[in-house]
DNA sequence: CGATAAAGTGCCACAGTGTGGCGTTTGCTC
DNA sequence: GAGCAAACGCCACACTGTGGCACTTTATCG
């Protein structure tokens, strides 16, 4: 379970509604008409917020639609923290996912294969989302200590590419239990990856 | 050599000659200022274009600064469509990027470090970028037959991965006839990478 | 050579995203 | 309840990208 705490005052419990409603119905909305087809002001429209507002609680467009992908990653990157890091790393890597996985709740896996869609429908908002995912490795990186950076630099890259990939073959029926196992196969068919043949 | 078509006709002769133009200027500018900080308009009025025929040249801003990229990737699957596939497809998809990399020119060689300072400047421009190795990637794919899908798939995710890891250990010198040699030792480095132990 | 079709271009207006300034409201604190 | 700071809404603007339409240049054919 995500830990929520409710703050104390009533002028955040506000700005978390309005959020949490921005968040809502840009699923919504982008999922009906599609990403690129979808005016953010039909969304502010909605949700009575002015222009102003909304990019003052989300940095771009992109942002509010990736709510889901930046909450799992959030996640992850608290269990890697917290993790014991002994034996392969590849192992560690992909028992945080599992772990992290595990913690998501019931709404999160409603919500983030409708993203998964969004993202499979838009250039831009793929492209936007690959930028992010950079930005999560060099985190990750940072939570690993070592002196072969080359060597944990690709092993991440390779942690990362391999998540895709299984994203992609779970993205069909999203059925939640299927994505540990698709993963975990993705990532136990790395080495023969490497070696394979014409 | 990149083999250059001379096209009969003046009126392609013109709309080349100010399609490089366009090219040229906008590494200037933007090396100069950077690519966020560039506004269009400034290109435009450089090379004397209107916006509407500079959007018929080029999708899009991005587009014009990535040339050097999407030159060497389109040589890049020229040479692997051509090539003999055969033995493990590593050193297939590394052997055809060496080639690749031989067959481009001085000039490409000046401005494709360029084009990699834009990239790490502006988030923008990196996430474009990625969305496009994305195309690229299926296109690959699509060069090779065979039925392990799955593992292809990792395995050009993983050589891209390379390919990008060598880039940034070339990036501050920038030494031409650096490039394969840090490719080489980047992609030798693979299977190590795999069994990294903490 | 002259007429005609077609390709290319420029100009104008518009949609959409994102930002800065500024006055006003709203909730917090004493 | 009064003062204060945070949040908000409104307005105007910069920038990218697109559509429409008139105009110029080039190719082509009689």
């Amino acid at each position: 379970m995500t830990i929520v705490e409710q703050p104390a005052t009533l002028r955040e419990r506000k700005k978390l509604r309005t959020r949490q409603a921005l968040i809502d119905t840009a699923l919504t909305l982008f999922g009906e008409h599609g990403f690129d087809n979808t005016p953010l002001d039909a969304l502010l429209e909605q949700v009575e917020v002015s222009r102003r507002t909304f990019f003052r609680t989300f940095r771009s467009k992109e942002d509010v639609a990736l709510t889901a992908v930046k909450q799992l990653w959030d996640t992850y990157l608290e269990v890697l923290d917290g993790i014991q890091k002994s034996g392969p790393l590849a192992d560690v890597f992909l028992a945080a996912m599992l772990t992290a996985l595990e913690r998501m709740d019931e709404d999160w896996y409603r919500r983030f294969p409708l993203t998964l869609r969004l993202i499979a429908d838009s250039p831009a908002l793929d492209g936007y989302t690959l930028r992010y995912c950079a930005e999560v490795q060099a985190k990750i990186a940072g939570l690993v200590d070592g002196q072969n950076r080359l060597e944990l630099r690709l092993l991440i890259e390779f942690f990362v590419a391999a998540w895709r990939c299984a994203l992609d073959e779970w993205l069909p029926a999203c059925t939640p239990g299927e994505l540990p196992t698709l993963l975990r196969r993705t990532c136990s068919t790395m080495n023969a990856a490497l070696s394979l043949k014409a």
